[in-house]
DNA sequence: GCAAAAGTGTTGTGTCTACACCCATGT
DNA sequence: ACATGGGTGTAGACACAACACTTTTGC
């Protein structure tokens, strides 16, 4: 590939997480060629001129499996991979989210795996996915990052699942709802879920209040209540 | 510099920060040579083989400004710095923390500035730094990292002016105490540092239990109290 | 004794979980 | 009527900030 060179190929790499069936998958590829063949990787390429890594790994998703709905993407790390002056490379990961409504058309070497039970991984793939799941577990408790998994109107009992899949753990709707309407992330759309042919009552619909990546619960420890800067 | 190349050049570029005189203070480095001649920069350089992201900015960092007592470092992002083909590179930035009983020495070229009030800086190292900023104030918040401004022991003022420092606001000492000795982050050394000359009792010295990043305040809301993984 | 610095007791507040209860719909 | 799913009221636990108070030293 790359000549023994002076400076290392740049590529970046994502991870690309939706909740699909209940459970919290990512987006691999399965390598056709050495090394590591028949192994899955995560979706990525080399950066080009001109490009920023953003631009990057836009373009790589766009291109090779379709994925322009990224609700959210953010940078995770960047490592040094290949360690022989061959196949030296520099490897930026990201976290992108993919909100559960949508289901974008993937090409035949591509597909989506459950994190818990994943194939063959190549290189360390694996950690770099379980960094990307730690991200996303973190700020969905601080952020509204929840927008990025959630489809544009929802029920709670909805939210609900999605939420369960991602963070792993039981949650009670009630508390949710609660929290999140507190913290003003949620609002009531005014819509209303008629119920299944089993009856209930109808579920009002919420939206997230603002689509984009905001903290909101402060790390606010030691911090006077009033004044004091 | 570097020809028209295939590949960007990788470096590496450290904030690193300290608490001096009261102040959270970050290490600057003024550019002798074109382009930005007379600007103040981020220590760091570029990547040399075999070497690891880390590796390579405590090279630089031990190199240039004999910094090897740094607490901490940990990756802030990544960036494509020059546009053109000509000084295409990516940067990798780190942020570097040094307890504030250290006085390194450094090179003629190189000082600590306030974070208020810092010199022409060049390219875009101010909004690294404030990232860098904003990083260790979170952090301090909710996990231990405060061991990697303090020295070994210390008394709860001494702790409280360094807290004071590095998140820019008021702190009462009481709090500070209860809250770090709560969370099992401090212990007691037995120690005592006599008062000084106008009086006083003496004040008890205490240590950081862990030495290494620990989260100390998990992010669990949404979480069930007992059960329920 | 008195000032100065360190440390403790205690109260109030806000946010969270948990659990009981009420509401709206289908069969 | 009654089962089913959605939503509210309320109580208890906990962590925190604030402030009064006590302890230990030097002069």
């Amino acid at each position: 590939m790359t000549p023994a060179a002076t400076t290392p190929a740049q590529t970046t790499v994502a991870v690309v997480l939706q909740v699909r069936d209940g459970s919290l998958q990512v987006l691999l590829w399965q390598r056709a060629k050495e090394p590591q063949s028949g192994r899955w990787a995560l979706p990525g390429g080399t950066l080009a001129r001109g490009e920023s890594l953003d631009d990057s790994i836009r373009r790589h998703l766009a291109a090779k499996v379709d994925v322009q709905e990224l609700a959210h993407l953010e940078q995770l790390e960047t490592r040094v991979d290949g360690a022989a002056p061959v196949d030296w490379q520099v490897t930026t990961a990201f976290l992108g989210l993919v909100p559960s409504h949508l289901d974008p058309a993937i090409p035949p070497d591509t597909s989506w795996h459950p994190l818990d039970g994943l194939p063959q991984l190549a290189f360390d793939s694996g950690t770099t996915i379980e960094r990307g799941r730690d991200r996303l577990r973190a700020k969905l408790s601080y952020t509204n990052l929840g927008f990025a998994l959630a489809p544009p109107a929802f029920s709670i009992s909805e939210l609900r699942a999605i939420y369960v899949a991602a963070l792993g753990h039981a949650i009670s709707p009630t508390n949710l709802q609660r929290v999140l309407l507190r913290r003003g992330v949620l609002e009531q759309t005014g819509a209303v879920r008629p119920p299944g042919p089993s009856g209930g009552r109808p579920a009002a619909l919420f939206c997230f209040r603002v689509r984009s990546l905001a903290i909101t619960d402060q790390f606010a420890v030691l911090r006077p209540r009033r004044g004091g800067d």
